[in-house]
DNA sequence: TTTTGAGTTGTTCGA
DNA sequence: GTCGAACAACTCAAA
């Protein structure tokens, strides 16, 4: 008797617990991926997560055939395709890994009641956190809101993670459930400028993260803590997407840099390890928060943030998405996500900040934009890290602290590089001025065949007069708190 | 229960 | 040019 594998946000063979508990049985295994359109909730998928999960999805399809076994393709409300594939299969059970977002977290309870009605096995494990978010609490039992105490409560939960390899063979069953195929759901959406480009930066699929991931670990990840910052070296792992899907574990991630930061000097931990690791966390502290505060998408941490008057100005949002206000490192930034549905971290920020802080934009404006443009789109680390930036969520930024772009740009970005290779048109201009074009001499401006205004934009707000109006607007926010 | 210490990523100003 | 203080209390977590 065959067993349903659902396949869900854990798009790989190794380490994945629900494959390995089916496999275990001695019994086939009947692989399914399930798109449901209708319980998708209100975060449906964004457009460059559908180009990901296409290549993710046939990378994994491949893999499953290698092992002698075929990925079923089906579309529907999730109730009904699984009630469909038991009675087609005259499965009894179903096993599966826990996705943690509010929607999905309530599928899951939901499938597992009704199935449980019906006599059928129904087993979820976990397999995308190094805990679960309910198993780290403070003394008192609640759940973390500071992250440090987080970081320390995991760490000392244990510091390595049990893995499992890939099955050599997954069991087929004699009869294969009808299938849609995979081109034909149009994931990747024809006309998008993405879809052409994002495959000259990535490659979805478990293989590729193994990759990426042993590349990170034998060399960049010892220099981490001080390349991290800098967006024109490439000194991040780039396993953000590989993660999301589901292609790589966070246990295999974190027993992978332990494993080598051993090998290299034994201990204590090399700090750009520590550093790494912390990320990681930062990531599942984002989960946590999530599953323990479920309004955390839509809804400010700290509610006096309800209250606060943000600016409608579509102007100012289209020039930040397009790339062009005028501040070299945020356009860097945001022309970066667009061409390649991905952006440094470090940049992150500062254009989060830009959005907030300068044109006074609703946060959630911008969680919207990356929602929508990053292949890493990630419910808990989006809605997450924008509140951070606001000011309005966990472990937050003070309301004071606004990143000067400029500065930004010539502390981390000191010999232009970054912003050169993505606002080529400002390339010719010297390392002193590329973070500040407004500053240039006519003279300057002559030399590198510029003229502001018709190359590059005039910035679209005087970054000084931004920062007051900011300053003065969360001071207010605070007063109307206390009285 | 009360107290204590601490809290991812910054900027500006003035000495 | 460098350095420390100010920006502002407030909430969290643990002792």
């Amino acid at each position: 008797m065959t067993t349903i594998l659902w396949f869900r946000r854990d798009l790989r063979l190794s380490d994945n617990l629900a494959l390995t508990a089916a496999v275990a049985l001695g019994h086939p295994v009947t692989p399914v991926y399930i798109s449901d359109n209708v319980n998708a909730g209100e975060w449906s998928i964004g457009s460059a997560s559908r180009w990901w999960l296409h290549g993710s999805l046939s990378a994994l399809a491949s893999d499953i055939e290698a092992r002698g076994n075929r990925l079923i393709f089906k579309t529907g409300s999730t109730f009904a395709v699984i009630d469909k594939l038991l009675s087609e299969t005259g499965a009894k059970r179903i096993y599966w890994n826990r996705r943690y977002e509010p929607s999905a977290a309530k599928l899951d309870a939901e499938i597992i009641a009704g199935l449980k009605r019906k006599g059928i096995e129904a087993r979820s494990f976990n397999s995308s956190l190094l805990r679960e978010p309910w198993e780290v609490a403070t003394q008192k039992g609640a759940p973390y809101k500071v992250f440090t105490p987080f970081w320390k409560a995991l760490r000392e939960l244990g510091e390595s993670y049990k893995t499992k390899p890939a099955p050599i063979r997954i069991p087929a069953p004699k009869i294969y459930p009808k299938s849609d195929e995979l081109q034909s759901w149009g994931l990747p959406l024809r006309g998008a400028d993405w879809s052409g480009r994002l495959s000259d930066s990535w490659t979805p699929g478990e293989a590729a993260a193994r990759l990426r991931l042993t590349d990170f670990i034998t060399a960049a990840v010892f220099d981490y803590k001080d390349k991290r910052n800098i967006p024109g070296v490439d000194g991040t792992s780039r396993l953000s997407p590989h993660l999301h899907f589901g292609e790589v574990g966070p246990r295999q991630i974190w027993n992978g840099v332990v494993k080598s930061a051993i090998a290299c000097n034994g201990s204590p931990m090399p700090r750009s390890v520590e550093s790494y690791l912390s990320e990681i966390v930062w990531r599942e502290f984002s989960y946590h928060l999530l599953f323990h505060f479920p309004k955390l998408p839509s809804k400010p941490l700290r509610e006096e943030f309800s209250f606060f008057p943000w600016e409608d100005d579509p102007v100012g949002l289209s020039a930040w998405q397009r790339g062009s206000t005028g501040y070299p490192i945020v356009d860097a930034g945001m022309r970066q996500l667009w061409a390649t549905g991905w952006m440094h971290n470090r940049v992150r920020m500062i254009v989060a900040s830009f959005l907030i802080k300068d044109l006074l934009i609703d946060w959630r404006t911008g969680e919207d934009w990356f929602w929508d443009t990053l292949v890493d789109a990630d419910l808990a680390n989006n809605s997450a890290s924008w509140q951070w930036v606001a000011g309005c969520g966990a472990d937050a930024v003070p309301y004071f602290r606004v990143f000067n772009p400029a500065t930004q740009g010539s502390k981390f970005d000191p010999d232009g590089s970054y912003v050169r290779k993505w606002v080529p048109e400002i390339a010719k201009l010297p390392d002193r001025l590329i973070q500040a074009p407004i500053a240039a001499k006519p003279v300057d401006l002559a030399d590198a065949g510029i003229k502001l205004g018709r190359d590059y934009p005039m910035p679209i707000v005087d970054h000084a007069m931004a920062r007051h109006r900011a300053l003065e607007r969360y001071k207010r926010l605070k007063v109307r708190q206390d009285g």
